[in-house]
RNA sequence: CCAGACGGCCGGGCGGUCGCUUUCGCACUCGUGCGGGAGAGGAAAGUCCGGGCUCCACAGCGAUACGGCGGCGGGCAACACCCGCCGGGGGCGACCCUAGGGAUAGCGCCACAGAGAGUAGACCGCCUUCGCCUCGGCGAAGGUAAGGGUGAAAGGGUGGGGUAAGAGCCCACCGCGGACCUGGCGACAGGGACGGCAUGGCAAGCCCCGCCGGGAGCAAGACCGAAUAGGGACCACGCGCCUGCUUGCAGGUAGGGCCAUCGCUGGCCCGAGGGGUCCGGGUAGGUCGCGAGAACCGCGUCGCAAGGCGCGGUCCAGAGGAAUGAUCGUCGCGUCCGGGUAUACCCGGGCGGCACAGAACCCGGCUUAUAGGCCGUCUGGCCCA
C-alpha cells in the first residue's frame, strides 16, 4: 500500500443543506459513480485559515430510488463508502466536501472496476477539471456541454 | 412409483483480510487504544384492521348524522384475526370456496330479445259458434294458456282426473308456507296437523334491523438550548424649549425628513438615546422518549382446537444521510458446453448465475412478494406380496 498522501480527519455529512452545497460544486462522472466536490466553507477566520488548509474531508453518499429499493440502494452506498474508505486517503483534497451519487452498476460492478471508477474520478477532480453544476431549474440542454474538455466516460460494460 | 390435498420448517455453509454500531472490562496523554460480548426478517414490505403509549378535547344519558361490522359457539387485551361447528356450492376423494341478517317496512331496478318482465301477457297455436266458399280453407266473435318461440328469469314441477280445448279446476307425490313435537348451549337438523299455489330475482341500488366507534399521531410528546434579531426589568450617564401631574411618563413646540423639482398651502413621520447586567419566550442544534415484553424457550396440566393455567430457565438489535457490512477463497445448488454409449449416472470446463427483500416507538393480525429445498399426515391410481 502506498502511504497516504496528508492525515485529513474524515467527516460525514449528514445534513440535507450540506448535500445541496456540495452539488453546487464540481463533479465528474466514472462509471458506476457520480462524484461532487467543493471547497470546505471556512469555519475560522480568515487569518487561521491561510496558514493551513483545513485538515478535514467531509463525505456524503447518495443513491436515488430510481437506482433501485432500499436493498439495492444500500448496499451500492455500502460499497462506494468502502471505496471512499480506501481511496479517500490518497486521493482526496484536504479541506473538500464529496458527495458519492450511485449510479447503474453500482450494486454489482465488478469490484476493481468500481475502485478505478472512484480513483479516477477524484484525481480528475483534484486536478480541476470537472463539471460544472447544472442549473437549478434545468430544462438540459445537452448541447450546452459539448464543447467542454470533457474525457469520454467509460462506458460500462 | 405416479398424480394430488393439507400442515409445518429452512431459505446459503465454512474460512482468510479489512471495516461499522453498541456494551462490558482494563489502561492512560481523557478521547483514544487493547481485549471480550451482542448486532435484520418471514415477510423487517404494503400501512389495511385491532391495541399499548403520548398529546388534545370531554359532566351524565338519550337521539340524530357518519363510518365499520354481520350464521352460531368459543379464544383473545382487542379485532375485520384465530379455532370448532352449522347452512349453501364444487371435487371420485383427501379437501377447497363462501360479503352467510332482513325482499309480507318502504322506494327503486330487471338491459337485449320477446306478445308479455310483476296491479302479467297472447305472436305462432288449440277449441267453440257464425259467415263465405272452388269442400279444403279463409274471415269474424268468444273461450283458453297445454305445446312452440324469446329470454338469465315467463307468476310452482311431474303424473293422473277433468274439459269443446284448457287451467291447482280437482287429486297424489315433490316443492313452498307452517301451529306444534323431538334433538342440540346455539346456528340448525329431523318430523309435521293444517293451508292450497298466494309468496320471482337484485340489499355489492337506496334502505331497514342489531352491535361497535372521541381526534391526531414518535415529525406524538418532554427537557436542555448557541449566534443573530426582537421583548421585559434594573443600574449609572445623557436628554433645545413649554405645559401637566401620579416624578418619569404624556402632550405640544423649535428643528429635521418625506410627498419628482422650485415657491406657497396642505398632509404624514421623526422629534433622546446609546451602554452595562440580568430575566423570560423561541430558532438552529442536542438529549430523552427507546425497549423486561399481551416476550421467548422447555416441561407439566386442562381443552377436539384456537388457547388457558402452573413451574423452571433466558435477556434477545437500538441506528439516526440511517450501523448490522465489503472483499477474496472454498464448498453446496442451478444452468450451459464438451466427453464417457442412448436414459440414469460420472468426469472436465464456463457463468457479469444463486429468491423476495433492510428494523426506524412497540405489540397482535391481515394482505402482498418469494429461487430453491426439507419434514409430516392424508387421498386417488398402478405394480408386487
Amino acid at each position: 500500500m502506498t502511504p497516504p498522501k496528508h492525515s485529513a480527519k474524515i467527516e460525514r455529512l449528514k445534513k440535507r443543506r450540506q448535500f445541496l452545497a456540495v452539488a453546487q460544486g464540481l463533479s465528474c462522472a466514472r462509471g458506476a459513480v457520480l462524484i461532487q466536490d467543493l471547497p470546505r466553507p471556512s469555519t475560522q477566520e480568515p487569518a487561521e485559515l491561510s496558514q493551513v488548509s483545513d485538515p478535514i474531508i467531509g463525505l456524503g453518499f447518495t443513491a436515488t430510488k430510481r437506482l433501485g429499493n432500499a436493498v439495492v440502494r444500500n448496499r451500492a452506498k455500502r460499497r462506494l463508502r468502502e471505496a471512499a474508505r480506501l481511496l479517500t486517503p490518497l486521493h482526496a483534497e484536504p479541506g473538500h466536501d464529496y458527495v458519492f451519487v450511485a449510479r447503474n452498476g453500482a450494486p454489482n460492478r465488478p469490484w476493481a472496476r468500481l475502485l478505478d471508477d472512484v480513483k479516477t474520478a477524484l484525481l480528475t477532480l483534484a486536478a480541476g477539471r470537472g463539471d460544472p453544476p447544472r442549473p437549478a431549474r434545468p430544462n438540459q440542454s445537452r448541447d450546452g456541454r459539448s464543447g467542454r474538455s470533457k474525457p469520454a466516460p467509460s462506458s460500462s460494460r
